[in-house]
DNA sequence: TATTGTGAAGCCTTTCACAGCA
DNA sequence: TGCTGTGAAAGGCTTCACAATA
């Protein structure tokens, strides 16, 4: 950080000053972030943009903007340290400390999600889970996937957002109950929203929602295969 | 279509003229899609740029010019026709026929994918399922989803591809499987590798990837509920 | 020497604004 | 009249090319 100093500390945590941030920047961080685990994991100490580019199929200098957007992370002639620009995009994503999330319909998909192992590496922790009908669900899952959390009922869903110091709902609901799970979040001060249900969903301006759809990704995939 | 023609018909097939189609459109037109659906189930005849740019959350300049890309779908005055527009949507995106589907790894994510009512809908059919262990497989979710494919061993992987015309497989494996399982998918002359894995992975050329990330979408949501 | 950080150029995408049309 | 289709302008993002430097 020299000339045009990019990164405030304010209490300990990294801000970007100049917030004209490409949003595909951000969803490359998250990329970037998987090749350093990834690196890591390999035990690579160093990487140069070149290797990361080549992982993540993006331009060299694109990676090294990226970055530079945030701070002056690397060393010339070498590159960056695996571990510290790990850490660096934690931070930047806001990742370094741990997100407090529910999990709104209890069925195929999200008894999945309950138990998957990515989120915990990641400090993304399920802190409970809310179905229509929590006794069936018992039933259904427990066996199989153990009882990570307690099922509980979705009328004690804002009750419980609230105790537990929830900030993140995920919906996994068929689509039809989608708007109604989010206008309960919503009611429950929820800060953000992750719809995985394949249906539409609107939320109130200060609740931040990103839609996760499969058949998208499929859709996407489907149009270059076929075009 | 008219001054410029960008739709040409061969053997009944509309394909873009003009390939020169930013990415973000293909993504949008997913989006859409569901929009469609959606309004289609409420029985709307008609939907304008403006309602359409609402729901999708972009700018109506911008669904206007999309769809323009591809031909004159909308009547000025008016709006456009649901119906037609759901189909015209998916013919460019190639999803107005069947798309068989290999699913390598039936943990809790893909025993989820097995059953999702969203892919059959969109005529995306699982026609295989494969897995390292197949019969502890059977023994841990049948009972809860019933057996909508036969689970088989992994070995069989690029005979049942070939033997059932599979052009797509889903990597659910474990991240550590990710990998090796993608080269058995590119050896059995797959076309197309939707990647759950939270790994990175590579493919060769000819086949194309796209990954799914669920932690992407939530370092995503997060970035901006930080900053 | 190898690789970063970065102005500047070029390209791509979005938005505006309005002509064209049902 | 109301909304589409679209040229042109504005804006944003990516890539290039090279100075800076560990």
């Amino acid at each position: 950080m020299k000339k045009k100093g990019k990164i405030t500390d304010i209490e300990g945590k990294k801000m970007a000053k100049f917030s004209k941030i490409p949003e595909a920047t951000i969803r490359r961080l998250s990329s970037y972030l998987k090749c350093m685990v990834d690196l890591e994991g390999k035990n690579e100490k160093v990487a140069s943009s070149a290797v990361i580019a080549s992982i993540c199929n993006v331009n060299a200098a694109q990676v090294r903007k990226d970055f530079a957007y945030f701070g002056e992370f690397g060393i010339r002639g070498m590159g960056y340290n695996v571990k510290d620009l790990k850490r660096h995009i934690k931070e930047i994503l806001g990742i370094n400390r741990e997100w407090r999330i529910a999990v709104v319909g209890v069925g195929n998909m999200g008894s999945a999600l309950l138990v998957y192992k990515d989120f915990l590496k990641q400090n993304y922790k399920i802190v409970a889970a809310f179905d229509l009908y929590p006794e069936m669900v018992i039933g259904r899952i427990s066996e199989r996937v153990g009882k990570p959390v307690e099922i509980l009922h979705v009328d004690r869903l804002k009750e419980v957002v609230s105790a537990r110091n929830i900030e993140i709902g995920i919906i996994t609901t068929p689509p039809q109950e989608a708007q109604k799970v989010a206008d309960q979040l919503i009611e429950a001060n929820i800060k953000g929203i992750l719809n995985f249900s394949p249906a539409p969903v609107r939320t109130s301006e200060n609740v931040k929602l990103r839609n996760l759809f499969f058949t998208s990704a499929l859709d996407n995939l489907v149009y270059y295969l076929s075009n």
